[in-house]
RNA sequence: GCGAGGGUAGCCAAGCCUGGCCAAAGGCGAAGGACUCAAGAUCCUUUCCCGAAGGGGUUCCCAGGUUCAAAUCCUGGCCCUCGCACCA
């Protein structure tokens, strides 16, 4: 891997030390200045920056960094998030001396003997964000680190925002209390959080449907998770061998496994044990299929895992592929039919019914995946396992009900299977019943279940009023991109109800409940606002405990009096007032810039929780969104081990470099792509600039039009960047300031034979600096020096446009120069000749008034070859050259009837090409390595062997190559 | 399936809203040349096909349509990416 250049790293260097001793970004409030609060999401501290934190940080950086130069007092914090479980789970999983743990540190590059260390929740917490710290800095953070602070109750200043901004959001009815399903362990007496497993990682409860089957004044209960397949069903499955409980639930006596008994009881359910009976009991009989009414048979089968649901099963052969399986055997059994005393002959009328139908598959996906896969048996448990997913997707995704599913015929099954449990349940004849996803073993080696809570905390994202009111903040709010807004809107639609705490992890305990600690998104919504102050409370001389209620009260919601809050909280007055100052100067922030994934969590969180706590005129008034990054064209993620740090690249790139390459990456919603092909060329193209600034040139103090081209080109840039700043559309910003303005440069040099005019020289560098600032603000910096400016380019002011200097016709004619080169190195090319000379014919005078003819004619609307021709042939002049006036204006008006009115504006000026090419035969001889001579068309004593002096027009010259 | 965003030359990507000098910007990669003892760097040129004259042909996921004119507008497909939660 290469290295950075050693002249950018030490030119950033001096750079980062010059801004830091400067104290060039510390913002504090000024009312004299307009002010610009622009952040990013804290990032979580569990390792070191990645490249995607970068990306979505230079976004602010970058518009910190304009407005600054916009004359805005600009705020641009940076704070670390510790809270919920990964710093948590990371620290334990290293006491125990976990292995991919330790390797993950150990790949950072922390040396073994200070890794034990990392068995401290609070090394993590100090050690990360320093990193953090520490690594911005070196990519030219404009932050003001005076405000930084770490989350959770490690830091009681921040702890105690917490506590009050939840119980204002209650006492205001925006936390309600609520029944909530988690993994229990049964032994322990409390949820098992993902890294508390010994086995079962990423299993989540899923709630079952249990079917009630009328049996004897008892009932039979199954379990399924498809309560659409109920119109399938052909007959109930029981294991003959199986001791099954009958208990008295809410009143009605269940049928069915021990363990379902004992899950019911911890899911709220009033169960009370009354007496158990063997599975071969219940063979042979019938019951009444819920939904369907009909009676069916209860059969005998070995399938059952007597952990999973109730230890009964309805069966449906036409759509679970266990079933179908089972009843085959059954069928083909005849000696354990006999032996379960059932009639073969009944058996055999039992038929799957076709109930869903679905795009790819016949109407009994079942048996038909059984027989693709081939499927004989049921202890082919892998293969079943896949069939029954393969249909269960299917299914649910693209499955539509039969005719035969009463009013749900028609129906979508992803829609219909929540109505048919409705109704079901409704009816009496179908109840819940929580169930793990998938295995869930405590580390405590107990098998873990399904409990539900019923004091489980929830923020009220489902709420209504609180929705609309949040849909009104979001409509006057400014977004980059704009096409972010429905997803947003759809995001605050879909919303529902936030478990907001939990049992585990790092954070603010819930002030009213300290058995409960705030959930790390839940606790992250508005601390914005502590940015404004986080200065103050960090003070070492104030104990954090004199931030009461009362302060943040008046400092954010303006409450009471500084005095009185002074006087009941013991924080001196004049620091509540400052902070006081501080919020109502910098509030509400400006933008807010994040990856698009938080959308749908925290940036909707971040709005409701706004409209929740502070009056309207303190609602975000910006968002900003970007992609996934890319590395190359893989998305970046860890499992996939394409994951890069941001110390990393920088060390390799330098910061100016990496920031270049990571705006230049995509911009809108695209993902942007970390290219580091071009991170590797870009950094000579800086310092080639940097070069070009710092060197002496030979310059010319004459004027030429050539001047007022490069003028135009130069403000018209400016024009067009400030507004795709504006927009935050870095990437086309960089194109138009960086690459284009600078290729534009090259052509100027080489068309004024590399002399450029003293003043436009200055005037370039002086533009481009100030324009590049934002993206590459170490270079920069050092050109500014180096080109004689004193103080700090970073707060320099952003180049103005002068719109007098914006000239379409000048730069229309450079165009034409452009397009004549391409033209003669076009037939060049062609013809392989070797050129000694090149003649240019320019169109005569009688072409050039046909031509300006057309183009007034053609201004006023549709240009009709025989109006035209009426009117050229009233001159004289024309008449006497009508043979050739018809086919040339044919031409003319032809190409003329595709161009923009603009463009035929700009042929009406009076440019004089002729004049134009004679001052620039120098740069053509130049370009084109041989003799160039320009002539009139009709000229006398012309040569032109080969007749090419005749297709010469005007704005198209003829070209003769010899 | 639902919601959102996309599909443009070897790759990345602009253009699409507001149809027309669009064979379609720019970057990267590649090729040739200049410079150099040489390499690197830098600069110049080329990079859909055909062409000994600036031209012609076929293109912007596919199939239709609207229009004098479609990468751009409309209809219908196909494909990709992300999200679908109580977790950062």
């Amino acid at each position: 891997m290469p290295s950075v250049d050693p002249r950018l790293r030490q030119i950033e260097e001096k750079w980062q030390a010059r801004w830091t001793a400067s104290e060039l970004f510390k913002a504090r409030a000024d009312p004299s200045r307009p002010k610009y609060f622009v952040n990013v999401p804290y990032p979580y501290m569990n390792g070191y920056l990645h490249i995607g934190f970068g990306v979505t940080f230079l976004h602010a950086d970058i518009m910190a960094r304009f407005k600054r130069m916009r004359g805005h007092n600009v705020l641009f914090p940076q704070a670390f998030h510790c809270t919920g479980m990964p710093v948590l789970a990371a620290a334990n999983l290293v006491a125990e001396g976990n292995p991919a743990q330790i390797k993950i540190l150990a790949d950072m590059g922390i040396p073994e003997s200070e890794i034990p260390s990392f068995s401290d929740i609070q090394k993590w917490t100090r050690f990360f964000p320093d990193a953090a710290r520490k690594d911005l800095a070196s990519y030219g953070a404009s932050v003001d680190w005076t405000r930084t602070f770490i989350t959770t109750s490690l830091n009681p200043a921040y702890d105690r925002f917490v506590r009050w901004q939840f119980r204002k959001l209650r006492e205001r009815g925006f936390v309600k209390t609520g029944k909530h399903p988690v993994i229990w362990c049964p032994k322990d007496q409390q949820p098992v959080a993902d890294h508390d497993r010994y086995e079962g990682e990423g299993e989540i409860p899923v709630e079952l449907t249990l079917l009630k089957f009328p049996w004897r004044g008892k009932f039979l209960v199954a379990a399924t998770l498809r309560p659409e397949t109920v119109f399938g069903q052909t007959n109930l499955w029981v294991d003959p061998d199986s001791t099954y409980v009958v208990a008295r639930v809410d009143g009605e006596e269940w049928v069915m496994s021990r363990s379902a008994m004992e899950k019911l009881r911890e899911q709220d359910r009033h169960v009370e044990l009354l007496e158990e009976v063997r599975g071969e009991l219940m063979v042979g009989g019938k019951c009444e299929a819920p939904m369907i009414h009909r009676q069916i048979p209860i059969l005998p089968t070995r399938f059952i895992d007597q952990t999973k649901g109730t230890g009964i099963v309805t069966s449906v052969p036409s759509d679970a592929p266990d079933d179908w399986i089972a009843l085959k055997t059954l069928r083909e059994d005849a000696e354990y039919a006999h032996r379960h005393a059932l009639n073969l002959d009944e058996l055999r009328k039992i038929e799957p019914t076709p109930i869903i139908r679905m795009e790819g598959w016949g109407p009994l996906p079942a048996i038909e995946i059984c027989e693709k896969l081939g499927i004989k048996s049921l202890d082919e448990r892998e293969k079943l396992e896949k069939a029954k997913e393969d249909v269960y997707s299917s299914g649910f995704y693209r499955g539509v009900m039969l005719e035969n599913c009463g009013r749900f015929a028609g129906m979508h099954v992803a829609e219909a299977k929540d109505e048919i449990k409705r109704e079901m349940i409704q009816a009496g004849e179908a109840s819940t019943l929580w169930e793990a996803s998938g295995e869930v073993i405590c580390r405590c080696r107990t098998r873990a279940s399904v409990k539900v809570v019923s004091d489980q905390w929830f923020l009220a994202y489902g709420d209504p009023d609180w929705k609309k009111k949040t849909g009104d903040a979001l409509s006057q709010m400014t977004l980059h991109p704009d096409t972010v807004r429905k997803q947003f809107e759809h995001v605050l639609g879909w919303l529902n109800d936030w478990a907001c705490t939990h049992h585990a992890g790092l954070g603010t305990k819930l002030p009213w409940d300290e058995r409960w600690v705030i959930e790390s998104l839940s606790d992250s919504t508005i601390y914005m606002a502590y940015y404004t102050i986080a200065h103050l409370t960090a003070n070492p001389a104030l104990d954090p405990a004199t931030l009461t209620d009362e302060v943040f009260n008046h400092v954010f919601l303006g409450e009471g009096s500084s005095e009185e809050a002074s006087r009941i909280s013991g924080r001196p007055v004049e620091t509540i007032e400052e902070m006081r100052r501080e919020f109502e100067y910098w509030y509400p922030f400006d933008l807010r810039h994040s990856g698009k994934d938080l959308v749908q969590n925290h940036m909707a969180f971040c709005l409701f929780n706004h409209t929740a706590m502070f009056p309207e005129k303190h609602w975000p008034r910006g968002f900003g969104v970007n992609g996934f990054v890319k590395i190359g064209h893989v998305r970046m993620s860890k499992s996939h081990g394409v994951a890069l740090y941001l110390r990393d690249v920088i060390r390799e790139h330098g910061a100016d470099v990496v920031r270049l390459a990571s705006a230049q990456g995509g911009e809108g919603l695209d993902d942007p792509s970390y290219d580091d092909e071009f991170a590797a060329s870009a950094g000579k193209k800086l310092l080639s600039l940097i070069d070009y600034a710092k060197e002496h040139h030979e310059t010319r103090g004459e004027w030429r039009e050539l001047d007022a081209w490069f003028r135009s080109v130069l403000h018209r840039t400016i024009r067009l960047t400030a507004k795709a700043m504006e927009g935050m559309w870095h990437r086309t910003a960089i194109r138009l300031c960086y690459f284009d303005l600078q290729r534009q440069w090259t052509w100027y040099l080489k068309r004024c034979g590399g002399v450029p005019n003293a003043d436009i020289l200055r005037e370039f560098l002086d533009v481009e600096t100030r324009l590049i600032t934002p993206f590459v603000p170490h270079a920069a910096e050092e050109i500014w020096e180096a080109t004689g400016h004193k103080g700090f380019v970073s707060t320099a002011q952003y180049p103005e446009v002068d719109v007098s200097a914006i000239n379409a016709a000048a730069e229309f004619a450079e165009e034409y120069m452009h397009q004549l080169v391409e033209d003669v190195r076009e037939i060049i090319k062609v013809t392989g000749i070797t050129p000694r000379r090149v003649t240019i014919f320019t169109a005569p005078a009688w072409k050039r008034r046909v031509y300006e003819m057309a183009v007034d004619i053609s201004l006023r609307g549709k240009a009709e070859m025989g109006d035209f021709m009426r009117e050229a042939l009233q001159s004289p002049e024309l008449k006497a050259k009508s043979k050739e006036l018809a086919a040339f204006a044919q031409k003319i008006l032809e190409s003329m009837r595709k161009m923009a009115h603009e463009n035929l504006e700009l042929r009406r000026k009076t440019l004089d090409e002729t004049a134009m090419l004679r001052e620039s035969i120098k740069f053509l001889e130049t370009e084109l390595g041989c003799a160039v001579v320009v002539l009139d068309a009709e000229a006398p004593d012309i040569v032109d062997p080969k007749k090419k002096a005749g297709q010469s027009a005007p704005w198209k010259p003829a070209i003769f190559v010899e």
